[in-house]
DNA sequence: TGCCTTAATAGAAACGATTTCTATTTAAAA
DNA sequence: TTTTAAATAGAAATCGTTTCTATTAAGGCA
C-alpha cells in the first residue's frame, strides 16, 4: 500500500504533497496510535520546515475521508491510527503501549437496529472500542 | 431517588454539601447530557457564589464513583448524564437535542471475550455508544 | 453544643491541546 | 509556461479544563 499512497490521494482529490505523503507513511509503519504531536516529532526529522497545524489539518482531512481512524481515548486527546483492514470492524487499544488490534465482530449492529426500531431515531455512527492492556503490557505489570 | 441523594453521598464518603446535592438534582431532572458549563449556568441561578472548578471537580468525582456517566462526544468535550438504570447497558445519544436513551444490550461482551482469548490482553473498559438523531429531531430535519 | 480536622470551595491564574489567521509557497491543470 | 486554488509556515488566539492558594464549612468527637 505504500506505493499506492499517491494514487489514494489522487482518488480523494487531495494534492500529492511530500508532507501529506510522509504523514501517511509514518502512520502506515506504526502498529500503535499516534498523537498529532507524535507525528510532528517524526516529521521534524524529515523536514526542516514543518508546522504543527499542517499535521492537524492533514490528519483531520484523512480521517474525514476514512483513510485513517480516530481513536477514542480516555484522555480525550486526538489520536490516529491507520488500519489496513478496510472492512467494518472495531479495535482493542492498549492504554499502556498504545498497540491497536482489530476486533472482527461488531456488536453495535444489533444495537443500531434496536435504536431504529424502538426509538425511531436515525443512527449516524457508533463507537465500539475495547480498552485495556495487551498481552505484553500485562506481563510487564505482573513481573 | 431525589431523597436518597444525601444517603448516596454518605455511602460514597462524600460530604453532603448544598452544591454537590444541587449538581445531582440538576442532573437527575435532565433527560439530556449536560456540559460542565451548562450545569454552571443552572447553578448560578441557585447560588450567588459558585465557581466553575467546583462543577468540574464534583462531576469528575461523581463519575469516578459511577454515580454519573461521561458521554463520549464527537466534539471531545466533557458531557455528563445521570442514568437511573443501574445495570450494565449503553446509550443512544442524539447529537442534535442531546437526549439519551438506554440500549439494553451490550454487544461488547462478545468482543471482550474475543480480546481476552485471542489477544491475551486484559480488558479494562469498553465504549459502546450509538450516535444519531432521535425521532423528534429527525422529524424537524425533514420538515 | 462547641471545637477540630479535613474536605470542599471561590476566584484568579495557568495550562495546553487545538484552531484560526495571513502571507507565502507549491501542486497540477490549462 | 502560466495560472489558480490548495497547501503550508509561523505566529497568535482560543477556550475548555486544571491548578493553586486562601478561605469556608461539613461532620466527627469531646
Amino acid at each position: 500500500m505504500l506505493d499506492e499512497v499517491p494514487h489514494t490521494l489522487k482518488r480523494l482529490n487531495l494534492k500529492i504533497t511530500p508532507k501529506r505523503v510522509a504523514i501517511l507513511e509514518i502512520l502506515m509503519k506504526e502498529s500503535v496510535y499516534l498523537s498529532p504531536d507524535d507525528i510532528w516529532k517524526k516529521m521534524k526529522k524529515r523536514f526542516v520546515k514543518i508546522g504543527l497545524p499542517t499535521i492537524y489539518r492533514n490528519l483531520e482531512e484523512l480521517s474525514e475521508k476514512n483513510i485513517i481512524s480516530k481513536v477514542t481515548h480516555p484522555d480525550r486527546q486526538l489520536y490516529y491510527y491507520l488500519c489496513q483492514n478496510q472492512s467494518h470492524h472495531h479495535h482493542f487499544i492498549c492504554l499502556s503501549c498504545r498497540r491497536v488490534e482489530d476486533i472482527n465482530l461488531c456488536g453495535a449492529k444489533k444495537a443500531e437496529r434496536e435504536v431504529e426500531k424502538k426509538i425511531g431515531g436515525k443512527v449516524l455512527s457508533h463507537i465500539l472500542q475495547i480498552n485495556g492492556l495487551c498481552k505484553s503490557c500485562l506481563k510487564k505489570k505482573i513481573s
